[in-house]
DNA sequence: TGTACATCAGTGAACGCGCGTTCACTGATGTAC
DNA sequence: TGTACATCAGTGAACGCGCGTTCACTGATGTAC
């Protein structure tokens, strides 16, 4: 070895690092290959020294940071009582400054749609780290079998996905704050005001 | 006129109306200006005649989209008994000829994470559409106020904008069939199996 | 009715630009002695 | 310790291609007489 071992090692991972808040910011097809090493402080004719394509780079950026949002709810949630969790993820997602920071937030409000028209093999990298996501979620779901659990997750993962996604569509106003509170509601458990459907009041409620 | 009076007009409305299919296919950047035409049965030439750029067709192709659904599902649903109405609009939209089949489904999963990287002026003309498409379901809730309506109606698409999203970039393997159940279950209020919340039974369940 | 003309929706070649990718080269670094 | 050498991460010019856009032209159609 030429330079220090870990040296290509970790100009590789800035790149990802750097990328992956790029290309949620901008989309998958938001930014080139020169501007994205730009990011990292190097110039594009070495790219190809790290990544076998554009594309493998948007697949590992993606992997990246749905293993960094996982983790970092994981360890969020640690310290607090189990029945505090699961509305701590929830309203840290919903919050109007995830909405308005998509570089530092989940990947799939960002990419999720584009990552569904890519390859097969791309797609089954997604559903891993999908997977990996919906079981973390689950844990903070007490009170429930883990099939129960597992189907809570998917669907209040859904619901926060497409909440974001609406949101950040619907501009930064009224309609879009609204959006946000709606989901927290709904997720939360909080009634609707006035003849809202019956429900078992929210745990932080009453 | 030399043409016959509404030619024009047609050629365009033939143009919007191809593009928006495409456009949901493929996403917002995953096709050009030429397939575009020769969707049409026209050459690229003649694009600009029609429309002052492809941003501009994007919109409008948007826009349709979104108008076609909104329509589709108040005309499907004026027969039926208002309190089956919403149930049938979840069923069909999170059903896996839905998730198979972006180009004539809803505009939101195959784009509106694209949108929400737009300018201003088009996620206005977004923001408009989003909220017809919600007063349009929220006329669907019955046995709500107006406010609690529209609330239950943003949270009720938001679910299922993210879990068309999930479901289509999750494959179309067990995970995703999963993901359009448990999205099904929540909406439709079926308490998942064991142990599940306290709820109110669905209005078909009992 | 028939002919000359005017219109304009649509054609297709051409443009400039930016992108992903390649490649011969450089120069900082660690190793051998 | 000091010097010559080998390595290879990173450089930057160049490539070919496809894209959005422009424009001079065409030819089918409706109108005037």
């Amino acid at each position: 070895m030429r330079y220090a071992k870990e040296h290509k090692q970790e100009t590789h991972d800035s790149i990802v690092k750097k990328a992956s808040v790029k290309l949620r910011e901008r989309g998958a097809h938001g930014i080139g290959v020169a501007d994205l090493m730009k990011e990292a402080g190097l110039t594009h004719g070495g790219f190809y020294a790290h990544f076998a394509s554009r594309e493998a780079l948007v697949v590992e950026a993606f992997v990246y940071a749905m293993e960094r949002s996982t983790a970092a709810w994981r360890k969020k949630t640690e310290p607090m009582p189990p029945e505090e969790r699961f509305a701590a993820i929830v309203e840290s997602y919903l919050s109007s400054a995830h909405r308005d920071d998509p570089g530092r937030g989940c990947a799939l409000p960002a990419l999720a749609a584009e990552i569904g028209r890519e390859s097969v093999k791309t797609r089954r990298a997604f559903a891993g780290k999908l997977e990996e996501m919906v079981e973390m979620l689950a844990e903070q779901i007490p009170d429930a079998s883990a099939e129960a659990a597992r189907e809570q997750a998917m669907a209040a993962l859904a619901t926060m996905v497409g909440t974001l996604v609406l949101a950040r569509a619907g501009g930064s106003g009224k309609l879009s704050d609204d959006i946000l509170a709606a989901g927290r509601d709904v997720l939360l458990e909080k009634p609707a005001p006035v003849k809202a459907r019956v429900k078992k009041p929210a745990a932080k409620g009453a």
